[in-house]
RNA sequence: GCCGAAGUGGCGGAAUUGGUAGACGCGCACGACUCAAAAUCGUGUAUCGCAAGGUGUGUGGGUUCGAUUCCCACCUUCGGUACCA
């Protein structure tokens, strides 16, 4: 019997939805297993091969683990609000939910295919109402929250409340800010306007809203988040980002950098992952510093690593938006600094990027230098960012490549304070060498000079030790339509009123209210215009009814329903809570999850930061979401190139060009750049011979040119092993059609290749369904694991998928007679040597697949059934746990091969099959080279 | 610049508590079947050499009886990040 893969899928398919195989229920009698994959955003183009391949991954792990005795949740869902339907439906008029609705279906059919299995039962899609009803619920937790230091977690708002009520916020409290806000009583705060009280509660809230610098894409008409912003430009659509100042929401991720930077050594995450997260953190630890300023009753704080160096301090530098800017500027010097202020504010960020000029100004102020007394000029610069730390430096032009840099361009002094002598090749950065010109730290080593000296700042109450965090609070409000709505209205909306506006104003304007839970969730409502208002609105603010009811007309950002998809899952269909008790308790976390590297600092940190707000609210039990994290490499398209060019050659009568353009195979080129000095290679031979079939005269193949290449991606469908079919070209383009081609000797025409991502411009998208329509969803599943590591790049090229189909059917042949459509297996007690070869797959597979070695044990069943056949095996004792073994992988085959073994049930729902010692024990030494065997004499 | 990962046949890639390098697959060559082709099956395939034998895991050193694996320096590629004080 032929092995039919089109007929066996649909067979399985059809008995897979029939006894709902893969719908799961909590069971307590089982251990859970919960295997996760990162939620796709359903985009029009469908899926190409790369997708898949973690699904595949994924899938074959969850089956594993089921055959194994678990019970494992493996769900799918859809991350379907987001910029590309949004912007899709500005252009066209077309509601983003239609064109969501569709992409989610074109997404299922080819999943549908693959034979994932998945529990659609608990599919969720971010977009209904059914669940950003959660996600709002979550934003009003974060919103009705604040981070209590004391006890280093969230806490609802009412213990602030009544904190402020009892005590009121003094000095005393040992995290009390004097820079957020002025201390008050427990009497002030009873008197003062629900308004006063909002706006300190807003420095407190977990969500809140503020008037603070943001990143402005004026092409998308909204604000992003810093993840959201690569090289200066948006990473959707690459346009410019400026800096401005706005009103609007974010999430204060910056309470938990300690407890996000510390819970990354309790996860099994890959190192370069961590360190990501890690550097994105950005904690340091150093010192503040405070320089009094010269005649001006103010104190500039700095913040340094390097306080062992402050005797090398020889002048300041604050960034150019330091609030304290205009105070510094002295008569003589306001018309350079004005000027100087001027440039700054017309470079864009990608200009400041780019080009890293310095430059800088001299405000004509000088600070005091709190040991030696002297007068060190305050400078501004560029390169101090109002960012980060304090806005301002201490420059110490001995020991810091840019301040060096600095000093040397403006003639300031320099005073060297650590002698690296003793450490050769050590840069001026490093921590290393003995104290120098510092007075009480001359002689000591670096180390030991930077605690001496916080111990005096500390005493002299000039500075104190510090530690710095990289992490901004995370911006959460979007200028745009198709997010969820925020649950709030304000008490007073003045229509008028601008969001590049401070509304610094006491009045009662403006007061935001979270909305109850009972009026979840709040709808995103129909506009007429997708268009952003083009003066900092979201479309939303079109819409008369939204805006009279005083709702936010901002909607949330991408990340917002991505952040918590996993825990709903768990209990998707909840109407009555974003999962239920027993579920999160039984579920509790992910223990494996598999997605791309790309969401290292956005996704990723954000679920994090969510994960442990609900767990300090009591909601979740684990305070880590995703215990093991798994990144699958990014298939590449294999881009086919062709090169064109023009031929310049002498005829006797003079020089001649061609004008039809010119192709020139692959290979005959490389001889030809091999040594074009020469011309006497196989290349200049074919070019030669080409010219005289064309002209019909002898040529000097010396008088023969050709003109730059042009490098031209070509349809991968008219390439086969990298041979161009010249005759589909023509047709494909039509400038092509009198084209010449250059072929070589064998008269065939060879393409480049290039390894780059797939896409539609560049011709090289191999679609799922074609490979599943020509080879079988198996054969597919089985190659995408078969290309190479799970978590290596590699470039799709289907050279090698004939090895697996060859494998599927040489498997099936175990089972069935090529002709005589007989079964072939048989019922007698297998030899040792065929268990022998059974037990050491079995044992393979399984270490494989819990190393995640997919490869490995793709290769493990190809010498299986080679040893097979040849000890001409076919015993259903040997058979029946190989197609358990290969169901995970295969599950379409195995399927149809168990039941051709006369057994009812489905095989994924068998266990995995055990291991006898003895054979292991006789194999290892047996077979020494079969597997991977590297064994002792 | 900094951080991280990785360099093995014609190609994708195996093998690392240090112990026969190149499993498995592709490609290629030869053979079988066929009038023929495709498909399938079998054999061979790191490299130099007729052979004995030599050489080989990016480069150069080191530790070791023994190194793809450990240590030092360097080169290359990929990914991330960048005036972060």
């Amino acid at each position: 019997m032929e092995y039919n893969f089109t007929e066996i899928e649909k067979k399985c398919k059809e008995f897979w939805e029939k006894e709902n195989i893969y719908k799961i229920t909590e069971d307590p009698g089982k251990p859970k297993y919960y295997v996760l994959d990162m939620f796709p955003y359903p985009s029009g183009a469908g899926l190409h091969v790369g997708h898949p391949l973690g699904y595949v991954a994924s899938d074959i792990y969850a089956r594993y683990k089921r055959l194994k005795g678990f019970n494992v949740l493996h769900p799918m869902g859809y991350d379907a609000f987001g910029l590309p339907a949004e912007q899709y439906a500005i252009e066209t008029g077309t509601h983003p939910r239609v064109t969501t609705d569709n992409a989610i279906k074109r997404y299922r059919e080819q999943m549908d295919k693959i034979g994932f299995s998945f529990d659609w039962s608990r599919e969720v899609k971010t977009c209904e109402p059914e669940y950003y009803k959660w996600t709002q619920w979550i934003f009003l937790k974060l919103f009705n929250s604040w981070y209590n230091r004391e006890k280093d977690k969230a806490e609802p708002i009412e213990t602030l409340v009544s904190a402020f009520e009892t005590w009121g916020a003094t000095k005393e409290w040992k995290y009390f800010d004097e820079t957020i806000h002025p201390p008050f009583s427990a009497d002030d705060w009873k008197g003062f306007s629900p308004k006063q009280k909002e706006r300190i509660l807003q420095f407190y809230r977990l969500a809140f809203r503020s008037y603070t610098e943001v990143n402005w894409c004026e092409a998308l008409g909204c604000v992003l988040a810093n993840d959201e912003v690569k090289d200066g430009k948006s990473e959707r659509g690459g346009y410019p980002v400026t800096r401005r100042k706005m009103r609007q929401w974010s999430l204060r991720i910056t309470e938990y950098a300690d407890r996000l930077l510390e819970g990354l050594n309790r996860i099994e995450w890959s190192e370069s992952l961590k360190e990501q997260q890690r550097n994105w953190i950005g904690r340091s630890e150093g010192a503040s510093l405070e320089f009094w300023v010269s005649g001006l009753e103010f104190s500039i704080e700095v913040f340094t690593t390097r306080v062992d160096t402050l005797f090398g301090a020889t002048f300041l530098v604050i960034a150019p938006e330091h609030e304290y800017m205009q105070r510094l500027i002295t008569h003589e010097q306001r018309e350079e600094m004005d000027a100087y202020l001027a440039y700054v504010e017309s470079r864009s960020d990608i200009e400041r990027q780019q080009e890293k000029k310095i430059t800088g100004c001299f405000t004509g102020s000088y600070a005091e230098h709190p040991f030696t007394g002297l007068k060190i000029p305050i400078w501004t610069a560029e390169y101090v960012l109002a960012g980060y730390g304090t806005g301002a430096i201490m420059a110490v032009p001995a020991d810091d490549e840019r301040d060096k840099k600095f000093a040397e361009k403006f003639g300031l002094t320099v005073i060297e304070v650590i002698d690296k002598t003793m450490h050769e090749g050590a840069t001026i950065e490093d921590k290393l060498g003995k104290m120098i010109n510092s007075d009480f730290l001359n002689g000591m080593e670096v180390v030991d000079a930077i605690e001496e000296m916080i111990k005096r700042v500390e005493e002299m109450s000039i500075g104190k030790r510090q530690i710095n965090f990289r992490l901004r609070d995370a911006s959460y409000s979007r200028q745009r339509y198709w997010g969820e709505p925020f649950p709030i209205k304000y008490s007073i909306q003045d229509e008028a009123d601008s969001p590049f506006v401070d509304d610094s104003s006491d009045d009662e304007a403006d007061i935001p209210v979270a909305l109850n839970e009972s009026e979840l969730p709040l709808v995103l409502p129909a506009v007429e215009s997708y268009k952003p208002t083009g003066d900092g609105r979201s479309p939303l603010a079109n819409n008369a009814d939204w805006v009279t009811q005083r709702y936010e007309t901002d909607t949330m950002p991408g990340y917002a329903g991505s952040s918590w998809y996993y825990l709903r899952y768990m209990d998707a269909k909840n109407p009555n809570a974003f999962a239920s008790k027993e579920a999160l308790d039984y579920w509790q976390d992910v223990d494996i999850y598999f997605g791309g590297a790309e969401h290292a600092v956005g996704h990723l940190l954000y679920s994090r930061f969510w994960h442990k707000v609900l767990f300090d609210l009591g909601y979740v039990s684990t305070d880590e979401p995703f215990k093991k994290l798994v990144n699958q490499g990014m298939i590449q398209g294999r881009s086919s190139k062709i090169y064109r060019t023009f031929l310049t050659y002498r005829t006797v009568i003079g020089a001649s060009v061609s004008n039809e353009p010119i192709y020139i195979s692959k290979d005959v080129l490389d001889s030809l750049r091999q040594d074009e000095g020469i011309r006497e290679n196989e290349g200049w031979q074919i070019l030669r011979k080409f010219v005289e079939e064309t002209v019909h005269i002898e040529v000097n193949p010396f008088s023969i040119f050709y003109e730059p290449l042009i490098e031209i991606p070509v349809d991968i469908r008219i390439v086969k092993n990298d041979v161009l079919d010249i005759e589909a070209l023509r047709t494909w383009r039509l400038e092509n059609r009198n084209a010449l081609f250059i072929v070589n000797r064998s008269g065939e025409f060879t393409c480049g290749h290039e390894g780059e991502k797939m896409s539609k411009s560049k011709y090289n998208v191999v679609n799922p369904d074609d490979v599943i329509a020509r080879y079988g969803a198996d054969c597919f599943r089985m190659f995408e694991m078969f290309l190479g590591p799970i978590e290596q790049s590699k470039p799709w090229d289907d050279k090698g998928i004939s090895g697996v189909s060859n494998f599927l059917r040489k498997f099936w042949r175990l089972f069935y007679e090529d002709v005589t459509f007989k079964q072939k297996w048989d019922e007698t007690e297998p030899t040792d040597a065929e268990f022998k070869v059974l037990y050491k797959t079995i044992k393979k597979i399984g270490e494989d697949i819990e190393s995640l070695s997919f490869n490995t044990s793709v290769s493990a069943f190809m010498i299986c059934v080679n040893e097979l056949t040849s000890l001409g095996c076919h015993k259903r004792k040997v058979l029946e746990p190989l197609v358990i073994a290969l169901s995970p992988f295969a599950p379409f085959i195995t399927e149809e091969l168990w039941k051709a073994l006369g057994n009812s049930d489905s095989v994924h729902q068998t266990g995995f099959p055990k291991v006898e010692e003895k054979y292991l024990v006789e194999s290892a030494f047996n077979y020494p080279v079969s597997i991977n065997g590297k064994v002792r004499a």
